[in-house]
RNA sequence: GGGCGGUUAGCUCAGCUGGUAGAGCGUCGGCCUUACAAGCCGAAUGCCGGGGGUUCGAUCCCCUCACCGCCCA
């Protein structure tokens, strides 16, 4: 036995760390761009600095992990790019926040001094993210770690920006846009969340002024009435037909605004008819514009009404609403009230209501880039699982242009100025000296950018852009976008429409689109829920591997991630089995030089054929399981193969060669440290420190690390199926003394005799070659196999692939059990047996069905019968003997 | 209103191109068996959401209904 085992239990903290400084130190995931090998490439969906790891970030990081660790050992090149994103909105909130604790808000210290104090937060708190992807064990190349607000990042923005506006595709102008009160800024429209919520609904009397009657409006936000500048009706409702054309009188103010008709109106919702207020509503806006109707601004960028509310003015949106809601009331203008449930957009950073609100913004033209990110789909870039395209689809068809300027101060400045004397507007990338007339008095704008659209040149930005570098040449179009499915919009559409404008290419070849991990009821982690799970706190508990795995095993394609904090402990269990395997396996090897080699394609020992035959399919179904992202399927398919076939079964039956010595011994030796190196290399990408930490203990191995070794190489000449079904054989007799021995209650201590009337040569020469098998395993102390074997009269028994396997049973017995339990036997058998003839009668079957279908159940029908009969038999045996 | 997805063992979910329903966890029974009690051996459990259709044959394909979830308007 070895003197440096392993220790008794696995402790992920000191080994997780190890090889983290490892990685790090010696730059293991830095990519040698002359080395041979086609290139591999993944962007990192940059978090926010001001996040913190949540279970999407760790799923997220476990599959490109995976993938990239699996590249890597096919020989690729690969690069992960590490990084994070400055966050606009959320960012300058978190520090505002900080700020309004002194009591001050951003506009006390000035735009430059609240800045640098956001870089003080981000050099602070920035890292933190970052120690989190290492504590995942992201093999990213940290070398080449990027932030979206670097220099380098910087500049891309601005010649974008550039070109875009010298393209054509970026313009400047005033439009409705979705503004945020508490954040003070505009958002984009996929920035606004639509969340349902309880309303009312009040019908409202706007009289004819003509005297000549009443149009009774439904709306949900009387507020705004002091901005509308038209009512209208459907062009087809024969209610309001008479109406058209004319004026009403607007209740508590003193105006007079026209009746309009459009087809926009739905004839069903409320009374047909609904005011029309074009500066604070998207849709009235559309109206407007169509009926060239006036625009009127009643509410300001606080969300307080401003002096053409007349007396309301001065009052917030909501304190008003209620005003006027009981002005009206008393006025009698209010008809009716009720409820309504609809959905009311918020902001996705602040959730407080969104309000629709006309003003000088930047747009990129979105919808004249779409098509071509349309077009790349899936011709150049395919989505798994690839139901998603139709998503995509969906919203770059519908898309609009996208509104890019926020009013805040922390991200990328616009890169425009004006002439203090000209009024000339220069966009440049450097800042100007002077305008074309001469002027040097140049402002630049005060708007930053959205997030997003750094967010959109990452692929191309982090490798160097503008810039023609290495990078680029070798890894853009990079392999593969892992993400989840709620940025597709945000992200990874810009991206596809940014990368194929300036790259002239997709940002990727492939999306992989991931689960949401939600908590055991199903409901989304949230922090106001309180149902989130933290990983940091599960990798203290149970180890990254752990997490890793459970999240791997778990993640099937298509389907959210139901996590709980029990299956993680669950599959700790397995990161212990592991451990202890090799635990194992170290005490039965030589302490330093590797064991003698053994000719594996003609190694005697059914085991050794069979573990072998079972470890190259495991290398074809991992190796395609990744490839094919059911990373699900990798994870269950090691899962069993390591704990149900390796430790049940391989690891029990080389005790006795390892006791015999010699060459059994030997060959034992070398077959055992075949299978756990290669095994150790197929986990490895998912559970990458324990399978690290173990392969650097086997002989042979000090000094060396797993992350930089190949995939085990397919050995053609160990495939060998037949193997596998003597195999079987074997464990199904064990299987049958065993279930004997449980149901009978029979003593494991106790040794029992096996006989098996064998079914034929083949199947007797089998067992007869693996008794030693059988005798460890089914703990027996004698068995027997031939054709001619007789049962004892008092015996149990049991039929398995048509050998009967007999014990011969001695001393106190419960002989009603074993009665009952071949009647249980038997009931299943015949039901099966009732199946097949069924199916077998059926003439359109045997007629119409393929051919060897038909010959398949005739065979399985026969196997029944005789299992029957036999079963029968020995039963009958049986009754005689105890009768 | 439009779109997508789900409904399979007590729970969580696999089930690729139709051909004998699976796993993990949990449950029950028996075991300290020299790597592992975080373990070992054995067992039980299913109108594969309802209805209809295609087919020799449907958990799988088509239609429809119900319920649940998400996205977009």
């Amino acid at each position: 036995m070895s003197d440096n085992a392993l220790p008794k239990g696995y402790e992920p903290r000191d080994v997780e760390s190890r090889w983290r400084a490892h990685w790090e130190g010696n730059k293991t995931f830095t990519p040698d761009l002359d080395a041979p090998g086609e290139p591999f490439s993944i962007v990192i969906p940059p978090p926010n600095v001001t996040g913190a790891l949540h279970m999407g970030h760790a799923l997220n990081l476990t599959i490109q992990d995976i993938l990239c660790r699996h590249a890597r050992q096919k020989g690729r090149k690969v690069l992960w790019v590490p990084g994070t994103d400055h966050a606009g909105i959320a960012t300058q909130n978190v520090v505002e926040r900080g700020l309004a604790k002194e009591g001050k808000g951003r506009h006390d210290l000035g735009r430059e001094k609240f800045i640098e104090r956001v870089w003080e937060w981000r050099e602070e708190y920035g890292t933190r993210i970052l120690n989190q992807i290492r504590a995942m064990g992201a093999s990213v190349d940290w070398t080449r770690e990027r932030f979206t607000m670097d220099e380098g990042l910087s500049r891309a923005v601005r010649q974008v920006f550039v070109k875009l506006y010298d393209d054509g595709l970026i313009y400047k102008g005033d439009y409705i846009i979705n503004w945020c009160n508490r954040c003070h800024t505009a958002l984009a429209d996929d920035e606004v969340d639509h969340l349902p919520r309880k309303d009312h609904l009040w019908q409202l009397r706007y009289p004819l002024a003509d005297g000549s009657g009443e149009l009774v409006i439904a709306t949900t936000r009387p507020e705004t009435m002091f901005g509308d500048t038209a009512v209208c009706v459907h062009p087809e409702d024969e209610r309001y037909t008479a109406f058209i054309g004319k004026m009403v009188k607007l209740p508590l103010t003193d105006r007079e605004i026209p009746v309009i008709a459009d087809n926009y109106v739905d004839r069903e919702f409320g009374t047909g008819a609904l005011k029309v207020t074009p500066s604070h509503d998207h849709n009235d806006w559309e109206l407007g514009h169509r009926h060239k109707l006036e625009f009127l601004q009643v509410i300001d960028e606080n969300g307080v009404m401003n002096e053409h509310a007349g007396i309301y003015a001065g009052l917030t949106k909501e304190e008003c609403r209620k005003r006027v809601v009981a002005d009206l009331a008393a006025q009698g203008v209010l008809v009716k009230e009720e409820e309504l449930d609809h959905s009311v957009g918020h902001c996705y950073r602040c959730k407080s209501v969104i309000e629709p609100h006309v003003s000088t913004q930047w747009f990129v033209a979105a919808s004249k880039m779409a098509p071509r990110a349309r077009a790349a789909v899936p011709a150049a870039t395919q989505i798994f699982p690839d139901n998603w395209e139709k998503t995509y689809y969906n919203w770059l068809d519908n898309i609009r242009d996208w509104c890019i300027s926020r009013q805040i101060w922390w991200g990328h400045r616009i890169p425009a100025w004006t002439c203090g004397d000209c009024g000339k507007l220069i966009v440049a990338v450097d800042a100007p000296e002077r305008c074309a007339c001469g002027s040097a008095n140049l402002t630049q704008d005060e708007d930053v950018l959205d997030t997003w659209f750094s967010s959109a040149l990452w692929p191309f930005s982090t490798m160097g852009w503008p810039d023609d570098t290495r990078e680029l040449k070798t890894f853009y179009p990079t392999s593969v976008l892992v993400t989840g499915f709620d940025i597709l919009f945000f992200w990874v559409a810009r991206m596809m429409m940014m990368g194929l404008h300036f790259m002239d290419e997709v940002p990727f070849r492939h999306v992989y689109i991931h689960a949401l991990v939600r908590d055991a009821e199903g409901r989304k982690m949230s922090k106001s829920t309180g149902n989130v799970i933290d990983p940091l706190e599960m990798i203290d508990k149970y180890g990254t591997d752990s997490l890793r795995f459970t999240l791997a095993a778990f993640a099937a394609m298509g389907r959210d991630i139901k996590l709980s904090e029990e299956r993680i402990e669950g599959y700790r269990h397995f990161v212990n089995k592991l451990w202890n395997a090799a635990r194992f396996a170290l005490m039965n090897l030589p302490d330093d030089e590797v064991p003698a080699p053994v000719d594996l394609d003609t190694v005697q020992g059914l085991h050794h054929r069979w573990i072998l035959h079972r470890l190259e399919e495991m290398k074809e179904s991992t190796d395609a399981a990744i490839v094919g992202y059911r990373f699900n399927d990798a994870a269950q398919g090691m899962y069993r193969f390591i704990w149900n076939e390796f430790c049940d079964w391989y690891l029990e039956l080389i005790k006795p060669d390892m006791q015999a010595g010699g060459e059994r011994k030997a060959a034992a030796q070398h077959v055992l440290l075949t299978v756990l190196r290669e095994t150790l290399t197929l986990l490895h990408p998912i559970m990458p420190f324990i399978t690290s930490e173990i392969w650097a203990a086997l002989p042979g191995n000090a000094g060396t690390d797993l992350a930089v070794q190949p995939f085990p190489a397919a050995r053609p000449g160990c495939v060998r199926a037949e193997d596998a079904a003597r195999m079987e054989l074997v464990q199904g007799v064990i299987g049958a003394v065993r279930t004997i021995r449980a149901e009978l209650n029979i003593a494991p201590s106790l040794r029992l005799t096996a006989l098996v009337r064998t079914a034929n040569e083949h199947d007797r020469q089998v067992l007869e070659e693996n008794r030693q098998m059988l005798l460890v395993l089914a703990r027996l102390e004698n068995a027997e196999f031939g054709p001619a074997i007789e049962a004892p009269k008092a015996s149990a028994s049991n039929v398995v692939s048509g050998n009967e396997v007999i014990v011969p049973l001695t001393g106190a017995v419960d002989f009603e059990a074993e009665l009952a339990r071949l009647d249980k036997e038997l009931g299943k058998i015949e039901k099966d047996l009732v199946q097949v003839n069924k199916k077998l009668a059926n003439e359109s079957f045997v007629d119409k069905a393929p051919a060897e279908v038909v010959a398949k159940e005739r065979a399985r029908a026969g196997e029944l019968a005789d299992a029957k009969a036999k079963l029968e038999a020995l039963q009958q045996r049986f009754r005689e003997a105890i009768s």
